[in-house]
DNA sequence: ATAATATATGAATATATGAGCATATAAAAA
DNA sequence: TTTTTATATGCTCATATATTCATATATTAT
């Protein structure tokens, strides 16, 4: 499959956009106990699509302290452009909860970093 | 599975990618003859990945005689222009054989109707 | 050191999907 | 009418993929 098959695929999967989504909406690396509970999604699955898209040159991680921390690559190429564009133009409404979410978790960091983790359910 | 994802999701894959890629550069609708000889795919193929894109909303068909032409839909709301234009952004060379040979097929049409349908290989 | 927390990964499983084959349908040609 | 041509569809199979579960690793807190 080529490179730009990839990506398209990558991100058609509800989970991944999504994830893709709440990246762009943040601005800020994102930790996978954020992702996952903005999503409502199992640890293991978030990190298991944070690998595709990883792997797929979508995302990027760093390592920060026992956090790895998400970003979107920076864009490069028409390609990557549009592409982001065309998720952004994906009405918010479709993210609601999400960016709800997000919004929460954002006020709960200290200095910029994610204090609370993963928030376990009963 | 919600719309945005599922038109990606059925872009995201080789020879859907391709179909779409072709059509716009022909500019014209195709009959399934045309796209199935030019992608090097059989005809069954062809016709299930141009049922996929139909429901999905991205192709439209029109049965005239005894072929049905495929086109893309008219352009309706920033996601799907951007969707195009993600498209189109892709680097021909990545579609170079594909856009030889529809050359040809264009060339072998008569009143702007295809004439020449499945070439069979031997 | 021990426990708790954050993340990753292998195995198992269920489901989705692309492709091939045979065949059905419909229209045109002979 | 019979045959050929263009297209669609049901069935089957192999493979891909998403999800869950258990567990491993790494880092921080106690």
């Amino acid at each position: 499959m080529d490179k730009y098959t990839e990506i398209i695929k990558a991100i058609g999967e509800r989970t991944r956009l999504r994830i893709v989504r709440l990246m762009m909406e943040a601005n800020v690396p994102l930790c996978v106990c954020e992702i996952m509970d903005c999503l409502g999604e199992t640890q293991t699955n978030i990190s298991k699509h944070l690998r595709i898209l990883k792997l797929t040159g979508i995302v990027k991680e760093k390592k920060i302290g026992k956090w790895v921390m998400y970003s979107l690559v920076p864009y490069k190429g028409n390609f990557m452009n549009l592409l982001f564009q065309m998720i952004q133009s994906i009405p918010s409404t479709n993210f609601r909860k999400e960016i709800r979410c997000l919004k929460k978790r954002m006020s709960l960091r200290i200095d910029g970093k994610p204090i609370v983790g993963i928030i376990r359910k009963k």
